[in-house]
Order: structure tokens, then sequence, then C-alpha cells
RNA sequence: GGGCGCAUAGCUCAGUGGGAGAGCACCUGCCUUACAAGCAGGGGGUCGCAGGUUCAAAUCCUGCUGCGCCCA
């Protein structure tokens, strides 16, 4: 075995191997309860980035400590065709050759973006592999594939027949670039610095005027009312007057509406219902006309009288410009404001008038709200709960048509020769009322809308296939928090509506890994950080491992520096196996054998760490089970175990080397299954070199992996515990050992007392059980901290005389011969340090227990202790006092 | 405008009512036959500010300041 843990040599070879193998594929029908998981789709456009690494990493520890746990897992993965990215990948890519999407029409467009999706659409999943993730490759599904195609047309048209899928016009978000409408979700408000215009508005038979402020003066063509807050005593009068739009000479109302806020610009607004989506509110209410004076293209049409033509945000200098000269402009200020703009390509949204297909929301979301509310979904960390629900009860209709090529056409045709709409999963050649002309709807559904349903689509719905039976509900959904109303209140939704259930259990809401600005990691600032990167220098499980420790509940910043600490602890790990693997006697298995003070002591860690760790899996906090894992193994396995194991493992005594050999395998064992959820490559490789009971000899530990799979670890079962390895014994006498052990090390350097100087040390005890471990292991003890032990005592009396220094340790202390070895000086700093140390531990435990309210109030315990406190403190007082008397001959003065 | 979250060592973060922790960085000493991606020892913090509750506050409450995010 290698000095040193090499990932590539490991990694590739594994997952070649499990792939081949199908490990990761779950069976239809298991005989065995079962866990599942649905990947949230990643874009077929998209590379991996942080977000699906870390995503991806715990979605697969719950998947492989499932299995462990004797479950069946699948977890399901695959992608989004992601309508408007898509068409704008393929786009630039034939704009290559000269050509736009409208020169090939739209079947031979639709042509070039399969082609476009079979060459690069698996790109995530595939680098998912790297990452080691156990997904059922073997499922990969599309929300595009031809079953998951004929399942969206069903829903809708079903939708369509139960009322909640219409046709309206209605004033929807249009992204010029685009060239579609996108929903109210899709939309993204930035902070801008803009210009505030102040307009003045005739009052009709007046020589008053209104006047208005608006960012948007180019829209001024298309108002259709002035409105002022009912209370507000400066316009009472106006109201029920008329007031002439300026450029256009339109007559509006002045109207009275509670939403105008007196306080905004002047405190009157103009009212724009064709143009902005809280006038359209407004207009509803007083029945105002909405008048539209930019087209989809951006432009202003006639209604803009001199400036049709111009494009809308271009025109609005010249537009002030002409405000001036009629006298009607009065004056602008800088203004900072949120301007909503295209998610996907950051183009200011223009709110149009269009005819499009809505959803309304209600009938769905009132079971979808009662199932959070119920716990029956919960979601981790639970406040996202309320979240969610708050934002349910707001729900408002979804825009579901997109004018766009690719994604699933409206199943919706149009009579040519009747007003007959036919909405219909199956394609219609001919109107069924009249016999006439059809033709399909040109727009295509939000993708939103086929990855809802995700959770029950890719399971075979609407089939009653083995799979729909054995996997739906999920177990559990992990994602970011950005689509938690995008795509997994929509999930619900669907799911109770045609799966009959939740979608999942639980949502994993996981925290944001930020660039070290503090910010999202930007792709154009070049903030990001490659995942693969990551792999390629530390290994994925260095990668996972570190993203998990750095990621418990808080977004958080990247740092290289935890992903580097996972490269180190996977190294750890491999060498202390290292030891073990190269060190144990020949016909050892693991069979654990705890015999020994530190045997017992190891194990009653481990089977605590067990537990612990499970409780962390289950409850998804990764991040501790991260930590958890990582000072077991490396502070208590490495640290101790191992070192007092040493003495034993390369003694002369064979029966001896038997045992402990077949311990350390063993506990090896337990610890790498622990792990596996969370390093499953370089715990499989240990795993596999493990000699298994009926082997005669250690394998070839660390040869290289040729691809064949030794004893696997996707096999093993989470360790079983046994409750007799609980042992506070023992765990006591190793915290006396390691106390010991640490005091004598400390009190060496502070002494300067030189390692080859070997001391007979002597031990107080008032239980001698205390002192077991030091006893029983004392050819560890010497070898960690140079002492022999000369003796145990119970009282200091039965200690020969001599001068000593004491090293107090948890239920014992160790008297250090200092005859002849320590400088004055030192031993003087060491005493008055420890003093000073004792009495601030008086000080405190005294004035706890001066206070009336403290003794009477607080918890019996928390009093005992604090008992135990001042005593322990006025003990190490006096003893540094005698000593400092004793070797000094004066009175210590404090 | 409404809401959520965060502020702890030089950096990145744990800790959420009873003696301030980790990793990295720093200082000292070690190539001790598993590991220098390591070992041993050490220094370093009025736990953002101000009030309050409590016998007891980094931890609970209120306000303030600063930062991030969501919704309108």
């Amino acid at each position: 075995m290698s000095a040193r843990y090499s990932p590539h040599e490991v990694e590739e070879p594994l997952m070649r191997g499990w792939l081949e193998s199908g490990a990761f594929h779950a069976s239809a029908t298991p005989d065995k309860p079962t866990y599942s998981i649905v990947i949230p789709p990643p874009n077929v456009t998209g590379s991996l980035h942080m977000g699906h690494a870390l995503n991806g990493t715990i979605q697969d520890v719950l998947v492989r400590y499932n299995r462990l746990r004797g479950r069946e897992a699948l977890w399901l993965v695959g992608t989004d065709h992601a309508g408007i990215a898509t068409q704008n990948k393929v786009e630039a890519r034939i704009a290559q050759e000269g050509l736009r999407k409208e020169d090939l029409g739209r079947e031979e467009f639709a042509r070039r973006v399969w082609e476009w999706r079979e060459e690069f659409g698996s790109t995530i999943i595939h680098q998912l592999k790297s990452l080691g993730c156990a997904c059922d490759y073997e499922r990969e599904r599309f929300t595009m594939d031809d079953a998951y195609h004929a399942a969206v047309l069903r829903v809708f048209v079903d939708l369509y027949d139960k009322g909640d899928i219409y046709r309206d016009v209605y004033l929807v978000n249009w992204c010029v670039r685009c060239g579609s409408a996108i929903s109210d979700l899709e939309v993204e408000h930035v902070d801008r610095s803009d210009k505030l215009y102040y307009v003045r508005y005739p009052v009709v038979g007046t020589d008053d005027h209104l006047t208005v402020a608006t960012t948007r003066p180019e829209t001024i063509v298309a108002d259709t009312a002035v409105a002022v807050n009912p209370n507000d005593p400066r316009y009472g009068k106006f109201v029920g007057m008329t007031a002439l739009v300026p450029l256009v000479g339109r007559e509006v109302p002045i109207i009275a509406d509670g939403h105008v806020d007196p306080e905004f610009g002047t405190g009157a607004l103009k009212i724009t219902p064709g143009h902005d989506p809280n006038d359209w509110e407004i207009g509803q209410r007083h029945g105002l006309p909405a008048v539209s004076a930019i087209d989809f293209d951006g432009r202003l049409n006639a209604e803009a009288g001199e400036f049709a033509g111009r494009d809308a945000e271009e025109a609005r200098g010249d537009m002030v410009q002409r405000l001036q000269e009629l006298g009607l402009f009065e004056r602008e200020e800088d203004y900072r404001h949120s301007v909503g703009t295209c998610y996907r390509c950051g183009t200011v949204i223009q709110p149009l008038l269009s005819l499009q297909w809505f959803m309304d929301m209600k009938r769905l979301a009132a079971p979808a709200i009662e199932c959070v509310e119920d716990g029956r979904v919960s979601f981790s960390p639970d406040r996202w709960a309320d979240i969610y629900v708050e934002w349910m009860r707001g729900i408002r209709p979804w825009c579901l048509s997109r004018q766009l090529w690719w994604g699933h056409r409206l199943p919706v045709w149009y009579c040519d020769d009747c007003e007959k709409v036919t909405v219909s999963v199956e394609p219609q050649s001919a109107c069924p009322e009249c016999g006439g002309n059809v033709r399909q709807d040109e727009d295509v559904l939000d993708t939103w809308f086929s990855s809802a349903m995700w959770p029950f689509a890719t399971l075979g719905w609407p089939e009653k296939t083995p799979e729909l039976d054995a996997y739906y509900p999920t177990s559990v959904l992990s994602t970011a928090r950005d689509i938690l109303y995008l795509w997994v209140a929509r999930m619900i939704m669907m799911g109770l509506e045609y799966a009959d259930d939740i979608p999942f259990h639980s949502v994993i809401v996981h925290p944001t890994i930020l660039a070290s600005d503090g910010r999202r990691m930007s792709k154009s600032l070049g903030t990001g950080i490659d995942p693969l990167e990551l792999i390629a220098e530390y290994g994925a499980d260095a990668t996972r491992f570190g993203l998990l420790y750095m990621s418990s509940v808080q977004d958080v910043r990247f740092s290289a520096d935890r992903i580097e600490m996972g490269r180190n602890f996977a190294n750890k790990l491999w060498n202390a196996s290292r030891l073990i693997l190269s060190g144990v006697h020949p016909n050892a298995t693991p069979v654990a054998v705890p015999r020994t003070c530190a045997d017992r002591w190891i194990f009653s860690r481990l089977g605590a760490v067990t537990r612990e760790l499970a409780g962390l899996y289950d409850s998804f906090d990764l991040a501790e089970a991260a930590r958890v894992g990582y000072r077991f193994v490396w502070n208590e396995v490495c640290d101790w175990y191992l070192e007092i194991a040493k003495s034993r493992l390369y003694g002369e005594d064979e029966g001896e080397r038997l045992d402990v050999s077949c311990t350390l395998l063993s506990l090896l064992d337990s610890t790498l299954r622990l792990l596996h959820p969370m390093m499953p490559f370089v715990t499989a490789e240990l795993y596999r070199n493990l000699p298994r009971a009926g082997e005669t000899s250690v394998s070839t530990a660390g040869d290289v992996n040729d691809g064949s799979i030794g004893p696997d670890i996707l096999a093993a079962l989470f360790p079983d515990i046994d409750p007799a390895w609980d042992d506070p014994a023992a765990e006591q006498a190793m915290d006396a050992f390691i106390g010991a052990v640490s005091g004598i090390r400390s009190a060496r350097e502070e002494l300067e007392l030189p390692r080859s100087v070997s001391a007979g040390v002597w031990v107080v005890a008032a239980e001698t059980e205390r002192a077991r471990a030091m006893t029983e292991h004392e050819a560890a003890f010497r070898q960690l901290c140079g002492c022999e032990v000369a003796g145990v005592a119970t009282k200091d009396e039965e200690v020969p005389p001599g001068r000593y220094t004491s090293i107090q340790a948890p239920g014992l202390k160790v008297l250090l011969p200092l005859e002849g070895l320590v400088d004055v000086d030192k031993e003087r700093a060491r005493l008055l340090a420890r003093a000073a140390k004792a009495q601030s531990d008086i000080d405190r435990a005294r004035s706890k227990l001066g206070n009336k309210g403290f003794v009477a109030n607080a918890p019996a315990e928390v009093v005992a202790e604090m008992r135990e406190r001042l005593e322990a403190g006025e003990r190490l007082l006096a003893e540094a006092e005698r000593q400092y008397r004793e070797r000094l001959g004066e009175e210590m003065s404090s």
C-alpha cells in the first residue's frame, strides 16, 4: 500500500465496476423495504456546478446510507428539457451556420435540438459519476421522453376538462429577447438606478394640472386614468374630473383608489393597465380600458403617434424632450428601484396584454397546503414549511404557454371554420364540430409544468407500474431553495392531484455555497469554482467530505481548506488502514474480541458513534455527521487506540497479536461502513482489502484495483451495535489515561524535560480502577509519554517521599519526580500558573455558590458540580502551594 | 414596503441557557518503522452594539448597526 492515498487510481475503476455490475440498479419488484429519491432534474444544457455537487453528495449519502440499512434504494436521475435555455443554445449553434430557426422551420429545428440533446444532454448525469453518485443510471429519464410527453398531455387535458386550465387575455411578463411570455416566478427583480420623471396632466375644464411621477414616460401614451388616494386632501377636489394625457391628448378619468401611496412622487399616479401589473389591478377595479402601446417586439405602435415604430426604451429620451417642449415636463430626479428582468437572459420584462393559457392554482393549492400543515410533508430546516405555506396561500394563476419551438406543444387545436377549440391527447386532423380545418396551437408548455410531474411521471405514471407501486411516494427531495416555489410546490400539487399522494415525505433545502466574496458564485464574475476541478485535485471523497463539512444549515462561503481537510482525512483513514492491514496477524479476521481497557473503550465509543451517526443521517444533519466521523477516526481511533494497539500488535505474544488483530480488523470494518455514505471510494477500496472469515491471509492490500470487485461494501450493512459494548468504566479509565499522557507531555514541554529523560511516575487514585488503563497498557503509556508507572497509590502518603510535580487527570493524578531534572525558574513559573488557574476556578465557583439564588434555583446536579469544582480548585491550589514550598523552599506569594 | 437569515479566534465556520470549540493560518520542537496530506506542545476571542428576562445569557426577548437573500 502506498503511503499516500491516490484517489485517482481508486475511484475510476471502482465506479466502472459498480456500473458494470449494476450495483446501483434498483429492482422494480423489491422484496425489501424501499427508499427512493428523484433527482431535481438538471437542465440539459448545464454542466456540473457547486450546487449540483453539494446536492448530489447529499442525495448520495442518503441513498448509500439507506442501502446499508438494508433498504432497496432507488435514486432516479434524469434531465429537464429546459425550453428557453435549450432553444437558446441551439439557436446559437445554427447561427454559426448563418441560420435562424425560422429558416429551418419548426420540424427541422426540433430535429436539431434532439441532435444537440443526444450529443450533450446527459453531461451532468455523467459528471455525477465522477462524484461517486450511486444513481440508477439505467433508469435515466428525460422530460421529453415519449412516455413522459404522453403523461404531460394527459394532465393538461384533464386540468382543462376540470376547468383549471383556461385561455384568456391577461397582462403577462413578456421577454422581448426570448420572444415569449414567462411566469411571475421567472421574473427576477434587480435594483437599478433610473430617473423618476415628473409630468403634468392638465385637468380638463380648469387651469390646474396634476403632476404624476413615473419611471416609464414611454408608457404615458397608454394611460387610461390618473389615480389618487381617496384620503389625500390635496387631490380630493379632482376626483371625478378628467385629465388630458400628454402627447396623445386622451381624456381620462381622475379616480380614487386606496392602493395609491400618497407618499410616492406627488401622490398622483398615472394608470397604465396595459403595461403595468399594479395598474392592471386598479384598472380591473375601476373598469378602465387597457391600451397596448408596446408590441411584442418591444416597439411602440400606432397608439404612440409620432413615436410609433421606435423601440420603447430608446424612445424614452425623445419623449421626455417632447414633454419639455410642450411645457408638461416638470423635473426629473435620480431614483433607485427594482426592475423585473428575465431570469434566463436578464432582459427587462415588458408587461404586455396577451392571449395566453393559464392555470388557476387555487383548487390544487388547498390540499398542498394541508399536507404540509399536518406534517405529512416535512421540511428541513423546518422554517421552510412556513415560507412554503405563506406563498401557497397567496398563489396566483400560472401563465403556462411559451412562445417557443422546444417543449411540449399544447394539445390544443383551433378550427378555421368555426369557433371550436379542441383540447385532446389525440392529434386532431379535423374539427370534431364542423369537420373544418384545424390548426394546432403554436405554443409549448412552461418547462416547469412537466417537471412538476417528475416524481410520478418518471416512475411510469399513468400506467400502474410496479415502480410506482414500490417507490412512490418518494422518501426525500433535496434541493436548493431557489426552486421552492418554481418546482417543489408544484410537484406537491401535481402529486396529490394525479398520483393520489404526496410526492415525497421530506424536503431538504440545502444551503447555498457562496463565493469567497459572500455572494452567489457567478460565471460572469469568474467567482465560480468548478467541482470537477476539485475532484481532479483532491479526489471525489475529499470534495464530498469538504462540501458536507462546510454546509450545515446556513449559506456558507466556499473554503478550499475544507476540501483539503477532506483529502487529509481520506489519507488518514487510508494510513490507519495501512497500519492495520499490513500489521495484523495472518490468521486474523474481523471479529471483535475486546479484552483490554483500550479495546473495551474503543468499542464502547464505536457503539455510541454508530448510534449518533445513524441519528444524524436519519435527520439529514450531514455536516455534523462529517464532524463526528472525523473526530472519531482521527482523535480517538488514530490518536489513541491505534497507538496503544501497536505495542500489542508488534509484541512477542502470538495470542495477543491475534486478538488485537481481530479487534483492529473489526473496528476498521465497522468504521468503513459508518463512513461509506460520505466517502464511498476510499472506504470501498479499503473494505475490499479486509480479510474475511475463512480467508487465511491478508489479501493483496492496496494493489491497484483492476476493476474487479472484492468484498463489496455496497453489499454490506450498517454496523450492528452490541449494547454490551457500552462500558462506562473503560471510558473513565481511558479518559484518565489520555489525561495523564497529555498532562505529562505538557509538563515535559513546559519544564523542558528532554524526551530522553525517562521517569517513573506515581499514580494516585482513590479508586485504583481509574488507573487500570495505565497499568494494563504500561508499554503504550511509556511509548506515549516516556514515563514508567512506578506504582499506584490510593493516597499521597503511600508515595515514596521526594520532589514531584503533580499532573491532574480525570479521576486521578500523576506524580512526576523532578529530582535533579528541572530548572527552578521553569518550575516556579509552572506552579504559579497552576495556582492562578486554580484560584480563578475557586473564585468563580465561590461566587456562584455564594449566590443564594443559584443554590436555590439551579438544578441540584449543577450545584453539586459547582461544589466539586470548588473542591477540586482548592485541592489544586493547596498542592501547588505545597510543591512550591517544598521545591523552592519559600511560600508562594500571590 | 413586507418577510427570512446571518454577525463567535487572523480566515472559513461549529456551538443555542450552567466552565468559549474545530479546520486552516501563526509560534516551538520532531523525517518517532501508518500517515510531513503527519506527530507533540503552544499563543490567540469584552461571542456586532445597547437594553431586558433569568440565580445564571454567545445561547432567550426587544431595539440598533452592518451584510446576504426572498417576496411586492
